[in-house]
DNA sequence: CTGAAAGCGCTTACAG
DNA sequence: CTGAAAGCGCTTACAG
């Protein structure tokens, strides 16, 4: 019989099957961005998981657009998936109760947002930078720059105030002229990074918030080499490919990426299997802090 | 009507309808691998082109075999997709057949494969190479270094026979300890880097044959600063975050990753609309020449 | 254990 | 023009 069905070259059609059994055995993942390697990380761990129990995936690129992102979600419903894993665009979240009216699982990855609650999946940004500023200030750093992103963004907020947190609590006062705040891209990062080390007292360390301006700050560096101050140092948020590029010693926050999109795969897997338990889960997974050329660095 | 349609909630079942109407506006994307920028930004060339037509885009990882992508090529067509586009892993075809028995339109994207022939949206990485390495000699450059990728894949070779053309034409004959292969990834490209660098007469022109490596060999550089031929110039496939970061002068050969995409898109719809004018069509689009840092070089 | 029938939620061709 | 019926290709519950 199998002979006969492979020589028929036989293909169940999976939209019948889906039509009668309710399930689609798809999924779809919704982010603000699609060509970043942030989320592309995110997006192999979820399509390996998925692919382990037979999903597929269905990404959709909302163009960090609420509005887009709603559509998205009203797209993926009509398709039916059986599940959607998300990472917001905006700081609202209203739009998303619609998913579970729809009653298809949401998991939200990276970023929480206000008035909806579901799972998540995510590091705590507060924390792992806290923890990193306070390594360094104990380490003898004293002078922080920070280049931030825009407050209305979760993980951006988050790393701000345990930034700020961790200063406070190390005795050392905030400069303003040092704290700057871009959009998360590469120039951002270049002309933020300028605008630090054009000040007549520019920081001796500083903190970048993401990896894309992580990015920005090195292009600036590798282009002024020998203008910028001999002791400078960087930590940065993310760890990828080009982390260890710089020249300059530096401290990287690395988010388990793949773990991320895995464990968001994983849960709405369970939540596919009717498992309710503990929603909503808030899942927040360790970072981990990587050092650069760190070897001849002061220590007081 | 429509009042009552939105109070009500009402979402049609596209499974439903699909099953009637034989169509179910989506299209698979086959990758050999997904956390990958170029890939992304193709990727999101696609999803765009797709969504402009209310079409939505599956993507699967085939992470660099050709069994995978088999595997991936079957489950689309159980899944009923209306078109596939594809980045093939391996340099055979043969299995992707399927497809076209199947009679779901497929188009390649980046690599043509042997015994297989269909649509194909990709550059002319041979010309391209051609053009940059004849730049180069003719601006006086006499020493080229290669760091290229196995042969076996599609655009490791065309961009190999193009470089070495280019240096036959040009009367510079190739020096073998000066030809390194790698794997394409980074780690690969920072080994052969140093391979050249620490060569008795090292290159002063280094073509690096993909973006991956071509991120090895900036960080392989940003260590050695000081250590490397005043007069090192590289040129290099691909124009991404990175290739404006090396201090080294250089050449970038850009390719229109995002057009690459749609156009694969284009020609998938125009193909799932029943019209198979011209078919295959092996559309090469235009590469452009980027250079960084070179004002200064010496033009002789 | 086997095989015919009903039904998933749409669309479309057709009868009234 | 409107509304009931057939059918897309499966699965599943049921009759034989």
């Amino acid at each position: 019989m199998l002979d006969a069905v492979s020589l028929l070259n036989y293909k169940v059609n999976t939209v019948a099957r889906s039509l009668k059994s309710k399930r689609t055995l798809s999924v779809g993942l919704i982010a603000p961005e699609i060509d970043n390697v942030f989320f592309m990380r995110v997006a192999r761990g979820v399509e390996d998981r998925l692919g382990e129990e037979g999903y597929s995936m269905i990404v959709v690129n909302a163009r960090e657009s609420e509005l887009r992102e709603e559509a998205a979600l009203e797209l993926l419903l009509e398709k039916q998936v059986d599940g959607i894993i998300a990472i917001p665009s905006g700081s609202r979240g209203d739009h998303l109760a619609l998913a579970l009216q729809a009653r298809v699982p949401l998991v939200l990855v990276d970023r929480l947002v206000e008035n909806f609650t579901t799972d998540a999946v995510l590091v705590d940004n507060r924390e792992a930078t806290y923890r990193a500023i306070t390594r360094l200030a104990t380490g003898g750093h004293r002078s922080f720059g920070f280049i931030g992103g825009q407050p209305h963004i979760f993980t951006a907020r988050e790393r701000y105030q345990g930034f700020i947190q961790a200063l406070r609590d190390q005795g050392i006062p905030p400069r303003e002229e040092h704290l700057l705040f871009g959009d998360f891209h590469i120039e951002s990062g270049y002309h933020l990074m300028k605008n630090l080390m054009e000040q007549p007292d520019p920081p001796r360390t500083v903190m970048i918030a993401n990896y894309f301006m992580h990015i920005g700050v090195i292009r600036y560096i590798s282009f002024q080499r020998g203008q910028i101050p001999p002791d400078l140092y960087l930590a940065a948020f993310d760890n990828m490919e080009f982390s260890a590029v710089s020249s300059v010693p530096s401290l990287s926050i690395a988010q388990p990426i793949d773990q991320i999109g895995r464990h968001a795969a994983e849960r709405v897997l369970q939540r596919i299997q009717g498992d309710n338990e503990n929603w909503p889960c808030i899942e927040r997974l360790p970072t981990k802090e990587i050092t650069y050329n760190d070897q001849h660095h002061h220590q007081p």
